[in-house]
DNA sequence: GGCTGATCATAA
DNA sequence: TTATGATCAGCC
């Protein structure tokens, strides 16, 4: 008879250095032996759930499950990326970092901002990525613990304040994934119908479609070359 | 072939 | 509806 025991996710880590451990150790698994130990169903392929690598991961390392708009390990500060590569290791998606206020916006700061707050410590999972793999075959890739340094921050935090006063201003529909140099502003909805209330150009609200800051790819790759050539 | 805009599943 | 987890797929 089977313990259910293995079937359940393990406690939050206590710390960070217990929880980069625990990514270490998932490091060369494939994604169909670590669902078949848990007795996941594996999808032939994502396109109906998007979501499966990042909740496979996030079962592993003991992430609260949640949809809080909050970091996944809040009690370390650590947010969880898994992240699409090559075989080189170059990422093959941007990253989603948080929805986009479009309303109440006076007086948000960067110092304050969720994006800042997710982006402050992250820890990437990459995850082999190409297509022409089957998903129960793409192997996890070597965690990386990252904060971005002065000139990401620098950056990120550009981006930000050029995006959000576009928002304030009432031209979040003038936006496109072209304006930010690493940052960029782009739908986050489950439909062309799910929209949400924002600003329009004369100050008066209008229902748009929903927003997300997402990591440019450059971005990101530059970040895992740097660590893994170090 | 890469990127932007669109979309999928699910929980609360 | 808003949040989580993201990748899809048509257009340039």
């Amino acid at each position: 008879m089977r313990s259910r025991v293995y079937l359940l996710s393990p406690l939050p880590p206590c710390d960070e250095h217990q929880l980069f451990l625990r990514a270490q150790a998932l490091s060369g698994f494939t994604l169909g032996e670590l669902a078949r130990r848990i007795q996941w169903t594996i999808p032939a392929n994502l396109k109906k759930k998007k979501g499966w690598v990042g909740m496979l991961l996030e079962f592993y390392l003991g992430a609260k499950a949640g949809s809080k708009p909050e970091q996944d390990f809040a009690d370390i500060g650590i947010e969880l990326k898994t992240i699409p590569v090559s075989a080189q290791g170059v990422p093959l998606e941007t990253t989603f970092v948080c929805i986009a206020p479009l309303t109440g916006n006076s007086g948000v700061i960067w110092d304050s901002c969720h994006v800042r707050n997710k982006l402050s410590r992250v820890l990437w999972v990459p995850v082999e990525g190409e297509r022409h793999i089957p998903l129960a075959d793409r192997r996890i890739g070597a965690p990386l613990l990252w904060s971005p340094n002065a000139e990401e921050t620098k950056r990120l935090r550009h981006d930000w304040e050029e995006l959000m006063d576009l928002i304030v201003l009432g031209k979040v529909e003038s936006i496109t994934a072209r304006h930010g140099e690493v940052l960029q502003l782009r739908p986050k909805a489950a439909n062309r119908y799910a929209l949400t209330e924002a600003i329009g150009e004369k100050g008066q609200p209008i229902m748009t479609l929903p927003r997300g800051f997402y990591l440019k790819k450059a971005f990101t790759r530059e970040l895992l070359a740097r660590y893994f050539l170090l």
